[in-house]
DNA sequence: TAAGACCTGGAC
DNA sequence: GTCCAGGTCTTA
C-alpha cells in the first residue's frame, strides 16, 4: 500500500519520537517480519539494543534509522524498514507525546483533533477481534523515554532488518535530509526518488525512451526512479494524459517528462493532506488516516467519468496488476 | 519480461 | 468458495 508519500508522513511522524533516543529492548512477535535480517531474529536484536537513533533517512519506500553507539559514533549499519502492502509504524507513550497528545497529532497533518478513524487507545492486550489494533503487531521496540514503537502488518510483505553503510555512487548527499553520502547497501540500486533533488531526471528521461517496456512499467521500476507505486503510477500517467501501455521507447522527451512531473506533483499534493488512505491499512504513527484518496482521478475508479472529460474510466491490467484510465483522454502517442 | 512466491483478510 | 488488495524478490 504505501508509497512515497505515506512513507513519508510515517518518517515526519516518527523521527520527532525517535530522535535522540536509545533502543533499548525489542519484542519480537512475528520472525518473519525480520527475513531479510541476515543472522536471522537474534542478529536483529542484538545489531539494535542499545542503539542510539541518530535520525531518519529515506529514499522512495525504504526508510531507515541511522544508529549510533553510546559515544555518539556511527554504528556503520542502518535499521531498515520497509512497510510493504500493509505495514504501519505507532507510537504509543513516551516524552513526545507530552506535547502531542494535545492536538492528537505529532505530525504536519491539518486534521481536526478527531481523526478519520483514530482508534481510542488503550486497546486490550493479547490476539483477539479484528477490532483490535493490536492484532497484527509484529515487532516492537522499546525507548528510553518508555516510549513504544510497532511495527504492525497484517500480511507481513514488509519487515525491519539492518544494512550496512556504504558510500553512494554520485557522492551527493543520499537523501534530501542527509548530512553525508552514506546509503544503505540494501538501497544502493534503488533510483533516486522524485522528491530528491539531486535526482537526475533528464537522465531518467533518456533510460525511459531507449526502453520498448510500457510507460507504466517503467515508473514502477524502482532501480529507475523510486517511490512510484500502482496509485500515483496511474495518477501520474492521468495527469500526463498518457496511457499506462504506451512503451518508452514512443514517448517524445516533453511527454517523458511531463509524465514525470505528473507523478511529482500528485505524490507532493497527497504528502500534504497526510497520504492515501483507503481503509485502516494506512494509518500515521498516531493512527489517523490520510485524505488523498478523495482526490484520485483514476485509481480505483473504475466505470465512474473521468474528472476531465466524463469517459467512463476502465480497468486493464498490466504485470498482474490493475490499471486504471480514461481510454479517451489518455493517449499512448 | 513474466510468472510465481510471499501473506492475511475483506468483499462478494 | 472466488477474486481482489497500495510491494518486492526470486526463478524460469
Amino acid at each position: 500500500m504505501p508509497e512515497l508519500p505515506e512513507v513519508e508522513v510515517v518518517r515526519r511522524g516518527l523521527a520527532p519520537h525517535v530522535d535522540g533516543r536509545v533502543i533499548t529492548r525489542v519484542d519480537v512477535h512475528e520472525p518473519r517480519s525480520l527475513r531479510r535480517q541476515i543472522g536471522g531474529p537474534d542478529a536483529f536484536v542484538h545489531a539494535v539494543t542499545g542503539a542510539r537513533v541518530a535520525r531518519l533517512e529515506r529514499r522512495g519506500k525504504f526508510l531507515w534509522w541511522r544508529l549510533q553507539d553510546e559515544r555518539g559514533d556511527e554504528l556503520g549499519e542502518a535499521l531498515m524498514t520497509h512497510l510493504g502492502m500493509s505495514g504501519q509504524m505507532r507510537v504509543r507513550g513516551g516524552a513526545a507525546d507530552v506535547e502531542a497528545g494535545a492536538t492528537a497529532g505529532a505530525t504536519a497533518g491539518a486534521e481536526t483533533a478527531k481523526g478519520v478513524d483514530a482508534p481510542s487507545e488503550p486497546a486490550p492486550r493479547g490476539e483477539g477481534p479484528a477490532s483490535d489494533p493490536h492484532r497484527h503487531r509484529r515487532i516492537v521496540l522499546h525507548l528510553d523515554d518508555g516510549a513504544q514503537v510497532d511495527f504492525v502488518d497484517q500480511r507481513i510483505f514488509g519487515g525491519l532488518w539492518t544494512s550496512a553503510l556504504e558510500q553512494d555512487a554520485d557522492g551527493l548527499p543520499a537523501t534530501p535530509d542527509s548530512i553525508d553520502d552514506l546509503l544503505p547497501a540494501d538501497v544502493v540500486g534503488i533510483g533516486r526518488d522524485l522528491l530528491d533533488p539531486a535526482q537526475d531526471r533528464e537522465a531518467v528521461i533518456a533510460v525511459m525512451r531507449a526502453r520498448r517496456a510500457p510507460i507504466k512499467a517503467l515508473l514502477l521500476d524502482q532501480s529507475l526512479v523510486s517511490g512510484i507505486g500502482n496509485i500515483y503510477a496511474d495518477e501520474g500517467l492521468w495527469a500526463a494524459r498518457t496511457r499506462f501501455d504506451a512503451p518508452g521507447e514512443t514517448l517524445t522527451r516533453g511527454r517523458a517528462r511531463r509524465v514525470l512531473d505528473g507523478a511529482e506533483a500528485v505524490m507532493r499534493r497527497a504528502l500534504d493532506v497526510g497520504g492515501t488512505s483507503f481503509d485502516d491499512l494506512y494509518v500515521n504513527v498516531d493512527g489517523r488516516s490520510g485524505y488523498f484518496a478523495r482526490s484520485l482521478a483514476a485509481y480505483g475508479r473504475a466505470g465512474e467519468p473521468c474528472p476531465r472529460c466524463a469517459t467512463i474510466i476502465r480497468r486493464s491490467v498490466l504485470q498482474q496488476r490493475s490499471c486504471f484510465f480514461c481510454p479517451n483522454c489518455q493517449r499512448r502517442a
